[in-house]
DNA sequence: CTGTTAGCGCATTCAC
DNA sequence: GTGAATGCGCTAACAG
């Protein structure tokens, strides 16, 4: 027993314009198999009675939905939103709907949320997936799956190659003077955190500098802030960390423990989301969310319509941005 | 969840179970209506087959889809994340799915998605709509509707009080010595805009001081520097902004001018978005974002539940938060 | 070109 | 308790 409000259907349509039900679909689905004065009368008909196709009908008649589920790891963590925004007006573009799904960082709640998407979504766009790759292996042989910022053979992914801009952090570490640094690690799952542990370790070690790695195991400010202990007990002089979110809290917890920035200590962050907002402006790794949201979803759109899921690995190069937590180190 | 690929539908199961299709039915949704092992022989012809009932015939067929939509101006705007994190996690607490949509501050694409969305949604939270009063009328006559940041009489809404943080603000200027003062305006058809303005006018009112608005039409960093020209121009010595972006903006603006903040100039924010992270430290307003998230979800579910909507009208309070552009100011 | 006829998978009256 | 119909709103053959 439905009795919706917006009760306004093709049946109604259809005696308001003198026509069968058919001829109402067909004017919105296959406008090019009437006459153009059918589907003028139609649509005006429809405009006039406040008509609006029905997707849940429309999705049990066809299967498909028009719908497709995005889901992150933190949607107020100011990584995402761009990459949410980006790829919600690609799929506008091809007039698909898309579920948010939130997990709070929780591999189970990404599960439950895969789950509870499924039988309503066409596909889904995993960004910064935490879990492991038999799941994702399994979600991905039931129905289209992109994968962001997650490296698994096989499946369609799109990478922020941090690596580029790390290694040059790193470079640039080493060439104001550092001898000795410290990688503020992310998540552990997070396939971005490995890439840049591995990428400062290597440039670290060409370059002959000695490194450490301190653990912060959620991206976040406060996060940022209580590894500061740990990072001074290293030695080192200098920290890349996870993200800027990460580098935030260090940065305050340095100041707050009177440690001059950039003259005592330097920090560097990763994604610049923060733009030069902290003071110091913070040095950081630039970051590519916007294409891969939408580069992801489009991906995901030409899945859906050619069929077949090639085994592409998009790479998004990135390069280091400087600014003011870096310059200005003085060696002792 | 487990796998496979569906197909499998409740007449398969009755048939592997030797029952009817309503049988099937009625051991999903209501089991006590049939015998303890009728039940338990369908659903072990069910797990056998691995049914998993299809979501969307069973949305054509009862009306309920157990999805919401929720549909903000701008995703990437750091207001919104922390709200619609919370109305996700209250959502899924009644094992609702949300449909995120991004308006780009275009009352247009709002009304699109708003079309879009109907028939796949049982409610719909609006948030900052850009709407005419009319137009969201018309959409909550036609399905349960909760507003945030959008006063309209008889639909349920939830509202960030900002007068009284703001009235703080401009007391607080006053006292340390502003006799003028400017309001730079967001989006003109916010109601927060409106009622931040009017907070502004009225306090200044009271305490005698001169107040000036300056138009940044969209609520940006962007907007806000481009808007330094037109408050220098006023004369005033301090910016109350419509939020913290547009404070932002204005405050970079100003620096780059060479205006010593907060000596020459006070500012004022407004939503509390970026923390401490500026430089001077932001004066700003406090937010309740995430409690306006979690109580419009839980008001749109109670109606869902209930089937009436009662009158409502929640405000949550603001108050001052004293950063450093503002202390410090030196009248001259 | 357009109308007619069947379903899509499920929930829900009714009978039994 | 359980089964047999009916319909949710729409699309997709199949005829004319």
């Amino acid at each position: 027993m439905t009795g919706r409000k917006d009760g306004v259907t093709i049946s109604d349509v259809a005696a308001a314009a003198g026509v069968a039900r058919s001829s109402v679909s067909r004017a919105f689905t296959r406008p090019d198999m009437l006459s153009p004065e059918t589907v003028a009368r139609i649509k005006e008909a429809a405009e006039r009675l406040g008509y609006v196709p029905n997707h849940t009908a429309r999705a049990l008649s066809t299967g498909r939905h028009g719908n497709v589920a995005l889901i992150v790891p933190d949607v107020a963590n100011p990584f995402f939103p761009p990459l949410i925004r980006a790829a919600q007006s690609e799929a506008e573009r091809f007039d698909f709907c898309v579920f948010l799904g939130n997990t709070d960082e929780d591999p189970r709640q990404e599960d439950k949320l895969l789950g509870r998407f499924a039988g309503q979504v066409e596909g889904v766009v995993l960004v910064s997936s935490r879990l492991s790759d038999a799941q994702i292996r399994a979600h991905a042989a039931m129905r289209p799956l992109v994968l962001v910022n997650r490296d698994v053979e096989g499946i369609p992914r799109i990478l922020i190659d941090s690596a580029p801009g790390v290694s040059e952090a790193v470079r640039h570490l080493a060439e104001i003077g550092h001898r000795k640094i410290v990688y503020v690690s992310g998540p552990p799952t997070s396939w971005s955190n490995k890439q840049r542990r591995a990428a400062v370790r290597n440039s670290a070690a060409k370059l002959g500098i000695e490194v450490e790695t301190v653990a912060a195991p959620v991206p976040s400010y406060e996060a940022g802030k209580e590894a500061v202990g740990a990072i001074l007990k290293t030695g080192a002089t200098a920290a890349v960390a996870f993200d800027d979110l990460t580098a935030q809290g260090i940065l305050a917890g340095l100041i707050e423990r009177g440690i001059a920035i950039p003259k005592d200590f330097s920090v560097v962050g990763c994604d610049d989301v923060l733009g030069a907002a902290t003071y110091p402006s913070l040095t950081t790794v630039s970051n590519r969310s916007v294409e891969a949201g939408t580069v992801a979803l489009s991906l995901l759109m030409q899945m859906l319509q050619t069929g077949i899921a090639h085994d592409v690995r998009h790479m998004l190069g990135t390069h280091l941005v400087i600014r003011n937590t870096t310059t200005g180190f003085v060696k002792k």
